[in-house]
RNA sequence: GCCGGCAUGGCGCAACUGGUAGCGCAUCCGACUUGUAAUCGGAAGGUUAGGGGUUCAAGUCCCCUUGCCGGCUCCA
């Protein structure tokens, strides 16, 4: 047993015995958190389970547990703290009504009503302003109160006020304001004069006073957002900051964004010459330039051998089609609103004007699947065709919302490397399985190593077909699929489209990003709208059942994941440039030219730079322009029948024999492996 | 779609409160011929995204359109 506080001699005791991480401790007084855990770094505690500020006084038999402010529980309370400190720093400095302002990864927000938007300039102000709250060390103070109570010190906050009357209604959990216990609001204290100078209603816990966000915070934006998220409700200005344990975790944090951007595959895009989005085609719509057309074919050739190797077949189909086909399929009923507009054609008028021929409108396709469907419609099918799996690079239009168009991952045009299954039911988990499997080895032969696999199955509501029983049916195969891969496994209820629940992979990239990637898809709804059969081995007419599936999601928009993965540094089967030949003088040129061509008959895309710059300029482009393998000669190498290799990374080895050195960069490509 | 910001030679940027558009890189020409990240000199290149307006005068102020950026909402 652990005496924390030592009485005065001979004073009468009031112990309290409570549990600090399992150790039984007696204290006396009245005794806080403080009291227990007097260290810095422990910001806040959980009693008996639930988190708690280091203020509450504790009961008799409390167990307790420390939150340190470096664990993920304990950043989250610092972050929302420092959300705090931000909206009493706008307050102090504009007219603003209070939003909500939660804890979010990496930081947080806060949204306010007002009327003038924020600039980035009022960003610096509130900044220079939180600093001063936070040294003026105001105490985090947590007061319990009746919902009249809260009501009253609430009243110049109608956001708050909404936030009161819909605790009445129905309240989601996971909400930082109220919840359906008891109401709390927290009140930020000058430890001088004892004047509450700011207060809001929250949940908590909080950090015990502002000092403790120090130096490690910072304000990064500022934009606008839906009050509740509801885009028919009126539109707050957000405030993102970002909040860490101490200023070099920040710093760290910062560099972070800044590798991030650095790897923005829109600017290594422009850089590296590889696609670009003239305006003059219109938003969402890129174009792929040599060295990212290139790129592309060497990721599409690899892909369409491995579909040939895994029993897949090749189709074709058009990028319009009549509205008939949209509607069987049902596309226009549900996704109308991300369909281009149609055209109308081959309407014929009299000169009267009066219709004498009844036009028709066309669609640019959204989605290939109602065409290989008509393949396999093309004729009766028996069940020894099955399972049929029909694959194609097919372009596809949507008409993305204007304001959510980003780079390649986000586009109105793309190529989805697509396939649709049909399989019989008894087939149907050997060939999940299967495809899982295909799309795993794929994505790692990219380059993704790291993946997780999420779940998403429907959660109650009408806007699904299919019976119930087909359904649990179809997600529980899923699931045992995905479960035998060993790979970790998240739920997502309510997640699948209404036609099927899906499987996709999410792939973590170089710096820890998740993507999602590729989606296996059940279908229900689509082989009964075209009313798909096959014949069985029984002689009668069965239902197959579909299986979509994208495995990069998009051409597209995978490009762009690998263009931030590799930060550009691709390696040397997908580099666009393989190796460059640098000669130290002009005399080496011919005796490189040689060894290029040696190297392009193997395959390799080599050129020599013949230009007049210096060689330590044509070094500095080249690698600018990451190529994989820059290739020196000068009189030594030439006389040696060597070559000297550069990497991207400055690392060099000299004097590599001729049939060596091309023999190393034939090897790195055909094993697809980074140099 | 919503809120806010931005748009200047191929690229990256400059031009104070309105007063005749500059720089670096890239490009082209010339000189130099060099062992691992920028040789020197010269030339050419812009109706300041497009359209309209205010003004003696607009890159700069106002309106519309297009595109981009940061979020929100959405993502079959």
């Amino acid at each position: 047993m652990i005496q924390l506080s030592h009485p005065l001699p001979g004073a009468r005791l009031r112990l309290v015995r409570v549990s600090v991480e399992g150790k039984s401790v007696e204290l006396d007084g009245h005794p806080t958190g403080f009291d227990v855990f007097p260290d810095r770094e422990i910001i806040a505690m959980h009693v008996n389970g639930t988190p708690a500020d280091l203020a509450r006084a504790l009961q008799e038999d409390d167990e307790l547990e420390p939150i340190n402010i470096s664990s993920p529980e304990g950043l989250q309370i610092l972050r929302h703290s420092v959300a705090h400190i931000t909206a009493q720093a706008v307050q102090d400095i504009f007219e603003a009504k209070l939003g909500i302002g939660p804890p979010i990864e990496d930081g947080f927000y806060y949204d306010f009503m007002i009327d003038t938007p924020l600039t980035e300039e009022d960003l610096r102000k509130i900044q220079k302003r939180m600093k001063e709250i936070v040294k003026a060390n105001q105490r985090f103070t947590r007061v319990v109160v009746d919902e009249s109570t809260a009501r009253w010190q609430m009243k110049n906050e109608p956001l708050k006020l909404e936030l009161l009357d819909k605790r009445n209604e129905s309240l989601d959990e996971g909400n930082v304001e109220v919840d359906s216990g008891e109401l709390t609001i927290y009140q930020n204290i000058d430890p001088r004069t004892g004047e509450i100078k700011w207060q809001d209603l929250c949940r908590g816990p909080h950090v015990p006073n502002t000092r403790i966000a120090d130096k490690g915070f910072a304000l990064t934006r500022v934009s606008a957002a839906y009050w509740l998220g509801n885009q028919n409700n009126q539109s707050l200005q957000r405030v993102y900051g970002t909040a860490w344990p101490d200023a070099e975790s920040l710093a760290e944090y910062q560099q972070r964004i800044e590798e991030a951007q650095r790897r923005d595959h829109r600017r290594l895009g422009q850089e590296l010459d590889l696609f670009s989005f003239p305006s003059e085609i219109g938003s969402g719509l890129p174009v792929f330039h040599p060295k990212g057309g290139i790129m592309r074919q060497v990721m599409e050739d690899y892909s369409r051998k491995k579909h040939l190797e895994a029993g897949y077949e090749f189709v074709y189909s058009p990028h319009i089609t009549k509205q008939n086909l949209f509607e069987t399929s049902g596309h226009l009923q549900w996704y109308a609103d991300g369909m281009f507009p149609p055209m109308h054609v081959d309407a014929e008028y009299d000169e009267n004007g009066d219709l004498k021929r009844q036009g028709q409108d066309y669609y640019l396709k959204p989605m290939n699947c109602p065409f290989h469907i008509l393949i396999y419609k093309s004729r009766s099918r028996s069940y020894r065709e099955l399972p049929l799996r029909m694959f194609e690079f097919g372009s596809v239009y949507r008409y993305e919302k204007s304001g959510v168009i980003h780079g390649l991952t986000r586009v109105r045009g793309m190529t989805q490397d697509d396939a649709h299954l049909f399989v019989t039911q008894d087939d149907l988990e050997v060939e999940i399985e299967k495809v899982l499997r295909f799309v795993l080895d794929l994505l790692r032969d990219y380059g993704l190593e790291d993946f997780y696999l999420e779940l998403s199955t429907k959660d109650g509501g009408e806007k699904f077909v299919g019976d119930d029983q087909a359904w649990e049916l179809a997600t529980a195969t899923l699931k045992r699929v995905a479960e035998s891969t060993g790979l970790e496994l998240v739920p997502d209820p309510g997640g699948a489209a209404f036609y099927g629940p899906k499987i996709s992979v999410q792939a973590r990239d170089a710096i820890g990003r998740t993507w999602q990637m590729s989606t296996i898809q059940l279908d229900f709804n689509l082989p009964e709208r075209f009313e798909l059969e096959y014949v069985g081995s029984d002689g009668e007419k069965h239902r197959p059942i579909m299986l979509h599936r994208a495995l990069f999601g998009s051409i597209e928009r995978f490009f762009g994941v690998l263009t931030e993965h590799y930060a550009g540094h691709f390696p040397p089967w997908l580099a666009p440039v393989q190796v460059v030949c640098v000669p130290i003088t002009e005399d080496q040129q011919p005796y490189l030219e040689q060894f290029a061509n040696s190297l392009r008959s193997a395959g390799v895309r080599v050129e020599v730079d013949s230009t007049d710059e210096r060689m330590q300029k044509k070094i500095r482009n080249h690698t600018l322009a990451k190529v994989p393998f820059i290739v020196i000669a000068g009189e030594k190498d030439a006389e040696a029948n060597a070559v000297s290799f550069r990497f991207r990374d400055g690392t060099q080895r000299n004097g590599i024999e001729l049939n060596m050195a091309a023999q190393e960069i034939v090897d790195a490509i055909e094993s697809r492996k980074q140099v």
